[in-house]
DNA sequence: ACGACTTGTCAACAACTGTTTACAAAAATT
DNA sequence: AATTTTTGTAAACAGTTGTTGACAAGTCGT
């Protein structure tokens, strides 16, 4: 990641170096399948470090997966553009190697240990937290309904990748996403 | 599984066994998850049978998971009852463990070799095959969104099981999701 | 410049992974 | 009944996993 020369030694620096590695790996291969060597090389960092700094690789996945799991940016917006947003956010040009907590619990989800946090949290920070920003009837089954729509477009675009190639194609799906979620949002 | 006493031996019937219990470990616990030796284990069968019957875990994965990737049983009946079926399968009475291979998919999603295959196979027993049965303007779009509202409930449920509390709340998220999946059907 | 504390490195550990090999037991064929 | 083929068992393999302990090197206060 930085220079192969020895940097000037900062902890602080470090463990974040491990953590936004960690955050990438996990998101991209899992809980299981990211090692811990993989994950300090990539921080360029030794591997002794991270049972140093977060007691152990479950240490790290909550440190590195837990706290980025929150909307609360995409919900202090107005919440009249709240489809169009997410839509534009997976549809238009979404980094592919980014970090994605959501992507990293998912692909970890068959590790029960690891992930029950993880599902709580998700709870807590986006079906409840959206449901708050609901006005109208019914406003926790909408918001059950929107996370559900949200996730199911993030693991066709992001964990099964099937978009559709053409580029007129992806629009449609793009505005028409867009305009489903926000129907669910108005009520 | 079976008896612990030696049954009469069946190549048939044991390499049968193997793949129940794959299909239900890799939904349970995702490709990596699930070692061979616990696969065996639950079959009751000795491990080195995996490498004989199927070449390696690989090919286990391949002959246990992609087989059941489809929904021409759904897709065969009337389209009309189609988001009643789909929400009802979803939120009355789901056998927990049972072997689900989008499920597996999803699990192992992190593992790019392995689930290849599966995706492709994905998109043409799924997204195509709805795509087909569609009448109406912008059919592939439209099945885009089933899909991916389909996998989104999939995951509420199944992967991270943040499905509501009390009864009522249940079965208007059930109902709602069937409205929402007809209308995307109907067009 | 000395000592104390922090930060990083290295090697080893026990446990587990998928897979293979050699062999025994059962079944089928002759 | 004897032999060949199929089916199952046991042990070992080479590699990887997360984690640990002893030690070196850097940093800071004095």
């Amino acid at each position: 990641m930085e220079s192969a020369k020895s940097r000037r030694r900062d902890s602080e620096a470090t463990a974040a170096a491990i953590v936004t590695a960690a955050a990438q790996l996990f998101s991209q291969r899992g809980y299981d399948g990211a090692s811990t060597r993989e994950i300090a090389d990539r921080a360029g960092v030794n591997v002794a470090l991270i049972s140093r700094y977060f007691g152990s690789k479950k240490g790290l996945f909550e440190a590195s997966v837990l706290p980025m799991l929150s909307i609360k940016s995409l919900l202090s917006q107005d919440m009249a553009t709240f489809g169009a947003r997410i839509a534009g956010y997976y549809f238009d040009g979404l980094p592919e190697k980014a970090a994605d907590p959501i992507l990293a619990v998912i692909r970890s989800s068959g590790n029960e240990a690891v992930t029950a946090k993880a599902r709580d949290r998700l709870r807590q920070q986006f079906i409840d937290a959206i449901a708050e920003k609901l006005r109208g009837p019914e406003a926790k089954t909408r918001a059950a309904m929107i996370i559900m729509t949200v996730s199911g477009v993030d693991l066709m675009v992001r964990v099964l990748r099937v978009v559709p190639e053409h580029e007129d194609e992806r629009a449609a799906l793009r505005d028409r996403l867009a305009r489903d979620i926000q129907a669910l949002v108005d009520g």
